[in-house]
DNA sequence: ATGAATTTGTCCGTATGTATA
DNA sequence: CTATACATACGGACAAATTCA
């Protein structure tokens, strides 16, 4: 029993858990504890702090969610990787097709090794703002695909789309997975942007999953709508992107 | 001891305090706890499901970061109001001045109700973002500001410029506080974007304290600098805006 | 390939502090 | 001032995933 701290509160006004965090942060951020190094184990943690494996707990609980440390059962509590913020350049702002994490092929410019591999094609269940956003009541296609660099995913993109409209859909995903070129090459299709919104939410554990990230990290998220030469709305999409990994940056400095 | 679930597992694969955030989530989504219904207390609803109350504190810690719940001290937990989404309308994508969350005097266009406040003007501690940012490694001049609207805090903003530079600037805050008016003003000096960045993060303690979050609450985080005429970086800023409250939204439809 | 050891994940019980009504 | 309700913290136990001999 240490006189400095009792039983439900400590003697300063920083909570234990709060204070364990900053230092481990602090620690990270020297170099004490470097990118990718194991930190001790939680119980070693406790006994070096004289506090309890809980206190430790949420203490790592935050840094993890923050994006500093990687916890893995059974494996330990690493240093998150030096993360390579993939600066997004917008090129002029002022064209629509050039926006911020548009639906085209190449999700992230500039960026070469990244891959963006289908998750899953499904009909199954309605989904209430695709439906709205398409002014539609039906069921409609669900395309799920994930997009890599690094060896570690970016973002998650789902798109929905009426599937009767367009027969045979799925089965061209095969080829090539970006809706707009499959609509303009087999169905004659041209879709144009008719809004996009961004805000920032947390991820749910589906989204934890798929991204490789812990239950509540932050991430970016953006939705939107794309109509046809008839202004009739085709294409909802939503995008959820790693905030810890991705940032968007607008350069005006050379122009 | 129920035989459904024992002691360190349940039987199922989905963990207690999900099960229970997952039934907390559908009570509020089917308005059956309505917007600002208190819950029941947390050993209450450990009673109702026969679990600890460090269970049904998880589960609500969950539904608090994602907004759909505010926890307070004495008070109790609430369903959260109705999210008026403040929705941020880039006008036409096409001029820098008016990029997205842009440090002019009208943070949210057409949010007829909003109020920025002088926080606080500070100068005590070196803050390596501001300092590399504009190329100084003296102490800056920071001013922290925070914009409300419908009585509730839409965002926060920190601006860091060079004092010595601007010799009583703080003195003409009291006027106006955006930071371009008063240097055009009162120095003569007319900046300009330099660059823009945009990211998704956690709110730290002190972000949830000035926002009325609950810590861990997801916000957009966008910083930026600007430059004087000799392109001399001149102003750094940094700006915490609610993801429960804000979306910024692109509208191509009518044009 | 197998099994044991290690490490984190979940859950229970209890106690006390602090903010609010 | 008192009661209520959430915040923090301790201790113990077992499950599940990973690692490694």
């Amino acid at each position: 029993m240490n006189a400095a701290r009792q039983n439900g509160r400590p003697s300063g006004r920083v909570p234990l858990y709060r204070q364990v965090e900053a230092e481990l942060l602090r620690r990270i951020r020297a170099g004490t504890l470097k990118p990718g190094e194991r930190l001790p184990t939680e119980p070693e943690l406790a006994a070096e702090w004289g506090v309890n494996r809980l206190t430790i707990r949420q203490a790592i609980g935050e840094l993890a969610r923050a994006g500093h440390v990687t916890v893995r059962q059974g494996s330990g509590t690493h240093v998150a990787a030096e993360q390579l913020t993939v600066e997004y350049a917008l090129p002029t702002l002022a064209s629509a097709d050039a926006d911020v994490g548009s639906a085209t092929a190449m999700p992230i410019p500039g960026q070469e090794d990244q891959t963006e591999t289908l998750v899953e094609v499904s009909e199954q269940d309605a989904f209430p703002a695709a439906q709205e956003a398409l002014g539609l009541s039906e069921p409609l296609l669900r395309v799920d695909t994930l997009v890599e660099a690094g060896g570690q995913p970016l973002l998650m993109s789902s798109y929905w789309l009426h599937a009767e409209r367009f027969p045979g859909f799925a089965g061209h995903l095969a080829d090539r997975i970006a809706p707009l070129e499959v609509l303009r090459e087999h169905y004659g299709v041209n879709l144009r942007h008719a809004w996009r919104a961004l805000t920032a939410t947390l991820a749910s554990s589906a989204d934890a999953t798929l991204l490789d990230i812990v239950p509540g990290s932050p991430v970016m998220f953006r939705e939107g709508a794309n109509v046809d030469e008839q202004r009739v709305p085709t294409l909802y999409l939503q995008r959820r992107i790693r905030g810890d990994r991705i940032k968007f940056t607008m350069n005006y400095s050379t122009a």
